[in-house]
DNA sequence: ACTTACTACCATGTATTGCAAGGTACCTTA
DNA sequence: TAAGGTACCTTGCAATACATGGTAGTAAGT
């Protein structure tokens, strides 16, 4: 047990809220999604992200394009669809939920703990 | 795929954080937390819990003593090792970390998301 | 005393997900 | 033509939430 795989832990379903936030924009493809979050100081690496993308799109959250590039081989990019732009939604709420019950639990004070 | 699902996974790793903060305080045996944690608006099951503590307590991170109790067997009160307040300090730099990235990735703009 | 209900404990199996490790294909440049 | 970089993807493992079911002690009703 080590702090390394609680931060792990906790990132789980985090990840897929923080692709969808990013693409709520704009199209990226992978390495740019990698650099954006590496930008927000989520490090994420290609064998965790090319899986989800690839969950997201059967799921219908997400469709890309291929688009050639200036240099170097074609990129997909993926965007939101009208699904991913509602599951986003029910995200926002879930993690608004989260949020508050951390909150809460790291406020509450040694009184308010009586037994019921 | 679905929120409920999305849900549930967010509160991996997240469970445990939330767990030992109630533990904070003090002790508190398993259906106290998870009424505390419904109070919390977070919705836990025994064979979720159970397990949960007996991991952090394989981990050094928990103790408990037996209690008896005015009604009904007796009682396992978990509480926290010095490791455990150790290992809290960590999750509580690592719930930080996470929410500022999220707060980070919820307010970009667009014309923030230019290409390098 | 016996049965029923309740409380508290625990174990097993499944699904999901993050990650390490390794692999393929295309483009550019020397 | 060879080497390096970029971008894609797959496989196998580990950790965890949860459904389900089981054991044991106590209390209460008949």
């Amino acid at each position: 047990m080590n702090i390394e795989n609680a931060k792990s832990q906790m990132r789980k379903g985090m990840l897929e809220y923080c692709v969808l936030l990013l693409l709520k924009h704009r199209p990226l493809y992978a390495s740019d999604i990698i650099q954006q979050l590496k930008n927000a100081e989520l490090l994420v690496v290609e064998g965790t992200l090319y899986p989800l993308l690839t969950r997201l799109k059967n799921d219908g959250l997400l469709h890309y394009e291929w688009q050639e590039s200036t240099q170097g081989p074609p990129r997909k990019y993926y965007a939101l669809s009208p699904e991913g732009e509602q599951f986003l939604d029910g995200l926002d709420s879930a993690w608004a939920e989260l949020s508050n019950t951390i909150s809460y639990l790291k406020n509450i004070k040694p009184e308010k703990l009586e037994t019921k």
